[in-house]
DNA sequence: TTCTCTGCAAACAGTTTGCAATCCT
DNA sequence: AGGATTGCAAACTGTTTGCAGAGAA
């Protein structure tokens, strides 16, 4: 992790900033829940737990700097507000795509790409270049899908 | 057209709603501008046009009637502003996705689906039901494209 | 000092809601 | 009359911004 921070400095420097204590608690937060998606209030306040005097404009502005950084990503899961995840969105590999559990809201992963394919078509029959793409599935999840089996 | 605004009428009466000349209205609008991706504000000025008094907040709540009867549905390009397309997102067919330019912002729309082994791998993978999905290509246009080559 | 960074409060944008007036039957 | 519908203004939510103070080089 502390590897991660290192990078992050880095990036940071080459962009003219520093990574000041709020902003390494901030990266900490967002490393720690590296599966949870979190908004910026969700951040915010994990941040608060740590340093209590910590200003949601910070948070913003913070996120704001790693996004333009590539160092985090935003996706919008239709809730109203934006999350973030790890990792820019540079069009290399790494890319996944999300389950969104209509039933309970739950967020799965899916750690395969595979639209090579569709890309390659797109590309060539819209002449569009392609940078990267964002991927939804919406539906229920085991758990919700059972639930829906019992109740009638 | 006006099949289209009967079966909405349909819809409406079962869901105990009138269509009334407002709700006609902002029908109308949405019908005339398929392609556009309306956003509610879009709608609402094409709508004041012929009715200058309508209000922004019934624009809102038709809208809304609308999503539920699945009459439109609506789709989150990450400019801020929820966007509406005529048209319900039940399982079956009629799926597109969209293109998004980062240059112009223009929105092209791809009438294919071509996601069904994807789909079916991630249902069996995840055990997860799929009910929707919603794809998204970030990149750049031809024009967009070609400016990009000249500048530098 | 000088320049970045920060907290606070105010401003914003999109959307929702409470309420009284209006419409329709 | 009685219930749905509407316009208006106010409220709300997530996010951004202006500013003056704090902090670091």
């Amino acid at each position: 992790m502390n590897k991660i921070i290192c990078e992050v400095e880095q990036k940071l420097r080459a962009g003219d900033y520093k990574l000041t204590p709020r902003r390494e608690h901030i990266l900490r937060v967002i490393l720690q829940n590296k599966d949870k998606h979190l908004s910026a209030e969700e951040v915010y306040n994990l941040v608060k737990r740590r340093v209590p005097d910590v200003g949601l404009a910070t948070v913003y502005r913070t996120l704001e700097i790693f996004q333009d950084l590539d160092v985090i990503h935003s996706i919008d899961f239709g809730d109203g507000r934006k999350r973030y995840e790890f990792g820019g969105e540079p069009g290399e590999g790494h890319h996944h795509h999300h389950l969104i559990c209509t039933g309970c809201g739950k967020i799965i992963e899916v750690n395969e790409d595979l639209l090579e394919e569709l890309e390659s078509r797109v590309t060539s029959a819209y002449d569009f270049t392609i940078t990267d793409h964002e991927l939804k599935f919406f539906g229920y999840c085991r758990d919700c899908k059972q639930q829906k089996n019992k109740q009638p």
